[in-house]
DNA sequence: CTAATGTGGGTGACGTGTCAACCACTTGGT
DNA sequence: ACCAAGTGGTTGACACGTCACCCACATTAG
């Protein structure tokens, strides 16, 4: 019987409309940013990041993807790529014939150690300095508080 | 003479990764959704929303891609292959010769007045159902301090 | 009127994301 | 030992985004 769909009014109107404009101008300067002075992709950047502070320069293809929340194929193509720009590597696994481990190239350090050291820059210049601390900290709590609704959520 | 990158600590940090994590996941998710229900992408989505709710079914294309703010060769593709599915068509404009009319077909308006109320539940039920009258009202204005923030700063 | 410059819009090439199918290897049951 | 099912990963086709460049028309200066 198909209820008429509840639009949303006042407050929640509000919230939603700036949350998406605000997410979608600070994302997009963001990743022009990564791309203009490092040479890399904001993926790129995701993928390196991921790799180095986390799995300390070698992983898993499927463990990275999911670290980074990425489907699999994505992250295959992605690695193929960034092999063929020097940034990465493939390894064969001894203990899994299936297996392929991916491993940050000299290369790809050296990018992913300037890249971050300008990105946190914007962050804090775009981001950290626009709040207070207070402010900081409550939108700490609400995106932590939507992602643990999302997780009790099916799909 | 190239201070130190200043990482971000404590509070900063977990509002950062927390935000980005949020933020990834449930646009991740709503385009999906949008995707799956309504067969669009969400940027047909976006661009028969705006066109249709904010521009009367009828707008120029540069005035089209500032209204939802994308680059011009952007929408010109974009609106090239709605066009060739049937939601769009082009018009000349007969003021100026080099103007495009972008328009929605009537099957442009069913697209999005189906898709439409089945997107705001999603929404509801991902992200409005998560938070109280109050934090949503916090972060209407977290993302509004940080719009006005980022028009005020250099790129 | 005409030439320079500006503006609205399109195009093609290339990097990126998604989906579905696929291959190779592993695992578990019998 | 063997076969079915599952898993790790790749591939190809196609939709999408960006960049640089292009073209047609408009505007302004002279």
């Amino acid at each position: 019987m198909d209820a008429p769909p509840r639009w949303l009014v006042g407050e929640e109107k509000a919230a939603w409309d700036n949350f998406i404009r605000m997410q979608e101008k600070l994302i997009g300067r963001l990743s022009r940013h990564v791309q203009s002075d490092s040479g890399m992709s904001a993926s790129d950047y995701v993928v390196l990041a991921g790799l180095t502070e986390r799995g300390g320069g070698r992983m898993r293809l499927l463990d990275l993807a999911k670290l980074v929340e990425w489907e699999k194929s994505r992250m295959s193509h992605q690695v193929t790529r960034m092999t063929k720009r020097g940034l990465l590597s493939r390894e064969d696994c001894p203990d899994d014939g299936r297996g392929a481990f991916i491993v940050a190239t000299p290369a790809g350090y050296e990018a992913i150690e300037e890249a971050a050291g300008r990105h946190v820059e914007h962050v804090r210049r775009l981001f950290v300095d626009a709040l207070t601390p207070s402010q900081l900290k409550a939108l700490a709590r609400i995106s932590e508080r939507v992602l643990e609704h999302m997780e009790a959520q099916p799909d």
